[in-house]
DNA sequence: ATTGCCATTTTGAAGATTCAAACAACTTTC
DNA sequence: GAAAGTTGTTTGAATCTTCAAAATGGCAAT
């Protein structure tokens, strides 16, 4: 059994090789876990030797089809814990992250296939993160942001990329939430500004860095 | 922060007290916890260190008020867990001990007062033990109700907690008076509806609402 | 008292995870 | 291509929790 170490080792490397290269950095990997560079580095030799992952010194790490394995059913629980702590105990969704990230260790497959049941199979988080199926299956689909979209469409908001609580809150102050219908009023790289219609009335200006995590779909 | 090692320490300190002497032996917590002796006295000297329990050598150990605050914090933890695993998740109450043993460390106050609010504040776990409240309290005598105690056991009622005229009327036109033997066929919260059998045929439709005011106890 | 038995404590060691700081290997800059 | 910078690895040590096995203290029976 994977201790949870070992399964935050993994989330990470999962979440960081999704938008990017073939091998995660070892850097990254140190900092996506709030440990020193040194520490990344013996953890990640002892995950290869159980053959969770790959480590290919100097360059980065890769999961290997069991690490990968594990990694899913990880992300799994912690997305379907942040959904059932949103819309069972109605929680702040930007404050659930942090307790999911304990609560993800600690349920057995059981109780969360229960959970998954209780909220009727959701596809995707309250941040819009995809979840993954019991068989590790992500939806692939990838989006448009607010930052590389067209202008003056009706889109709709599908998920935020940002999970830190500051962007978070950022975001809910704008009105910028999964499922809100927005339109890009104006963009101007020159600037670094996009400026954002919510509705028919309200206009937020958005940084194009802040845009660029917030991504969108045509809304039909 | 107690680790989960120092949780579950202090727990079973406070679970082997409650029914015994003042002090609780080695031996006894060394075998409730599943360890060696010698990882017993270890653990206890460090814990003795930090306050939170008194330790006599060769005679036993006692919980310092400290030391049962967190205890009885943890007890709390892991009996709305389970009434939230068995009321909610519908899952069998033999098998939900295991699964709050993990959860108990990882569940935050915050999220575990929601829990509370969610289950209508029960006062006793789905196995009739008492839930100590916010601050620690455990009720001097708790029952639990038919609103809140397992289905399918053989219980007496021994107590109608509200005296109006009205509702004892309609209790006695239900046969539900103390010292009669019931059982809860079945509980849908959804519904707010209780199936309660008395005797060996006789069914009754009661609300929730109702079944919380009935205390019961298990029977023989 | 001496013997033996039991529970408890001590001792020495191990595994998992972490850090600080020294070291090594690539990259960029001039 | 040497100096400087960046990134990754190694080393040595610490903390926490555990075990196995040896030592100890107290009690019961001889």
């Amino acid at each position: 059994m994977a201790s949870s170490t070992v399964e935050d080792y993994l989330k990470h490397v999962l979440l960081l090789s999704e938008r990017g290269e073939a091998l995660v950095s070892m850097g990254g990997l140190a900092q996506a876990l709030e440990v020193v560079p040194g520490t990344a580095t013996t953890m990640v030799k002892s995950l290869a030797q159980s053959g969770l992952l790959q480590h290919r010194p100097r360059e980065g790490v890769r999961l290997t089809p069991e690490g990968r394995r594990v990694a899913l059913n990880v992300l799994r629980k912690h997305r379907l814990i942040e959904t059932f702590l949103v819309h069972v105990l109605k929680m702040d969704w930007s404050a659930v992250h942090t307790e999911a990230d304990r609560l993800e260790h600690a349920i057995s497959d059981e109780v969360l296939d229960r959970l998954d049941a209780l909220l009727g199979h959701p596809v995707a988080d309250p941040h819009g993160d995809p979840i993954p199926n019991r068989h590790g299956k992500l939806d692939a689909q990838v989006y448009a942001t607010l930052a590389t979209c067209v202008t003056g469409r009706n889109l709709r908001i599908v998920r935020i990329t940002d999970q830190s609580a500051e962007f978070l809150r950022f975001a809910e102050q704008n009105g910028l939430q999964p499922g809100t219908a927005v339109r890009v009023a104006d963009r101007n790289l020159a600037a670094g500004l996009v400026t954002v219609r919510r509705g028919n009335a309200t206009r937020s200006a958005v940084s194009l860095v802040a845009a660029g995590k917030i991504l969108v779909e045509p809304s039909h």
